[in-house]
Parts: structure tokens; sequence; C-alpha cells
DNA sequence: TAGGCCATCTGGTCCT
DNA sequence: AGGACCAGATGGCCTA
């Protein structure tokens, strides 16, 4: 089984970066952002893997005999009665589906990297998948947080003001900022002291280090502790309050944000 | 060189 | 029946 495998991998790894034209089904859906492509030399499978396969397949029929499971005999006896090349058909089939599939998944899990804040470029190695799951959680987590925050400071201010305004009616209204201001000076710098609680992980660390997936854990009470405990996110910039920021954070979403929604409405 | 991460293959199981 | 999903196995690549 080594040996075979062995053999598969050595060929797989020379076949990396060439495209992947086997299926038509897969090359016209998959692009494959994060995966290399794959040329598929069919004759390759056709030799001792396949061999091997068909033989495995009837021993485990054989040995399937004893099984309760009345419909995996069925499937496997059909099986067995395809031909050797029927059996490398289905067998590429269900290679390429599966590659597809994890194709897809890559995908989605590229776009999730895309919204994170998380500093991208040529020169950062991209967060591994544990560590984008985990980022995602913790910053989901963080968003909801600021949130409630946000609310709680807004009815604060509009309590607030309206005391104001009913004792001071008589003042002119020049004194007063503009209510439609009012929750977003108050909230800026509370954002920004939220935001500057996270953002500095990455420090000592070389900038093609992303946080491993332990560093990227989580408490387990994640929402009260939330804003005592950083969040590990890996902005490679220093907040200070009042100071225009260019983290990812602080800014808008980028327009990729709609390509994951897309994406995830796919299917 | 060990360990982490990854892509791929594979067989089993579940679902439509 | 066929496809999707899942987990285990395997080897390659990269970094500390």
């Amino acid at each position: 089984m080594r040996t075979e495998y062995s053999e598969k991998q050595k060929w797989i790894s020379s076949a990396k970066n060439l495209h992947f034209e086997m299926d038509s089904d897969a090359s016209s859906t998959c692009s494959r952002s994060s995966s290399p492509d794959l040329a598929v030399d069919s004759s390759f499978f056709s030799n001792k893997m396949f061999q091997s396969y068909g033989e495995t397949l009837q021993s485990k029929s054989e040995k399937s005999t004893s099984r309760s499971q009345s419909g995996i005999i069925e499937k496997n006896r059909a099986r067995t009665d395809l031909s050797k090349d029927d059996l490398q058909d289905l067998r590429l089939k269900v290679n390429s589906r599966e590659r597809k599939r994890m194709h897809d998944l890559n995908q989605a899990m590229d776009g999730l990297r895309e919204v994170m804040p998380y500093a991208q470029g040529p020169s950062v190695r991209k967060l591994s998948k544990i560590s984008t799951l985990l980022l995602a959680r913790n910053y989901i987590l963080m968003l909801s947080s600021s949130l409630e925050e946000m609310k709680k400071l807004v009815g604060d201010v509009y309590g607030a003001n309206a005391q104001n305004h009913s004792a001071r009616r008589a003042l002119p209204p020049t004194s007063v900022a503009p209510a439609s201001q009012l929750p977003l000076l108050s909230i800026a710098p509370t954002l920004h002291t939220l935001v500057a609680t996270s953002a500095t992980p990455n420090v000592g660390q070389a900038p093609h280090s992303p946080p491993s997936a332990g560093f990227l854990g989580f408490p387990a009470h994640p929402l009260p502790t939330l804003l005592k405990d950083p969040l590990h996110l890996s902005s490679s910039y220093r907040h200070f309050p009042g100071m225009p920021c260019p983290c990812s954070l602080c800014q808008p979403l980028p327009a990729s944000t709609a390509s994951l929604h897309s994406l995830s409405m796919g299917k």
C-alpha cells in the first residue's frame, strides 16, 4: 500500500502546477485559488495502482459477504462486475469530484481569509485553515461585543441628551451637536480602544509567520472576557485614539465581501 | 530534522 | 444508483 502511494505521490508532485483538464466538470467550475492545478494523465492510472485497486475491491467484496449491510455488498458486487476500464473511469470520476469539492472548500476558505482582519500581502504567509477558522470565530465574537457596547453607548448618549434637551430648552440650538453626530462622536474613541486591545499579536513575530492555531485559541467564556483578553488579531498596525489608521479593522469591508456572499449562495 | 500544514486518494456512510 | 460528505492514510513542502 505504501509503495503504491509512494509512486502515486511522486507523480502527483511532478504534475503539480499543471492545468487540470481531465474532467470537464471539474475544469469548468474550479478556479483553484488555493491549490495547485493538476494535469491528470489517465495512462498513469492504468498501471499497478488500478490493478491493486481492482484486487482490493474483489478481496473486499469477498470479505463483505459477512457483513449485514446488504446495500454495500450489492454496491461492491456491482463494482466488481465492472471491467477494469470501467473501474478506472469510476475511480477517476470519484477522485475528480472529491478534488473539486476540496477546491471549492479552499475557495471558501480564501474568501474567509479576505475578510479577516489580518495583514495581507506578498510577504505575509496566508493563515492556515485552522487559524482562519479560529480567527473568524474570535472576530465575530469581537464584532458582537462591539455592537453591544455601541448600543449601550448610544442608549446612554441619547438618554443624557434627552435630559439635557429638556433642561436646556431655552438655550440656543448651536451649543448642541447635531443629534446624528452624537453617537459617532462618542463611539469613535471607544471603538478604537476596543480595537487597540486586539491589535498587536504579531509583535516580535516575523511578518511571514501567522499566528499558530494555539495562539488563536479562545477562552471558555469568550463574550464576557473578550475585551479583557486580547483577541490575537494579526494586524500589524498600532492603534492610537483619534488617529486615522490603515488597518483592515478600521477600514470598510473590502469589495471582496460581496464575492464571499455570492460564493456562499453558489449552490 | 522534527513537526505543521497541505493536497490527494480512498473506502465507508449518508442523502436524494 | 449516484453523488456528497467524511475521516484515515500518505507523501511533499516548508520552517524553526
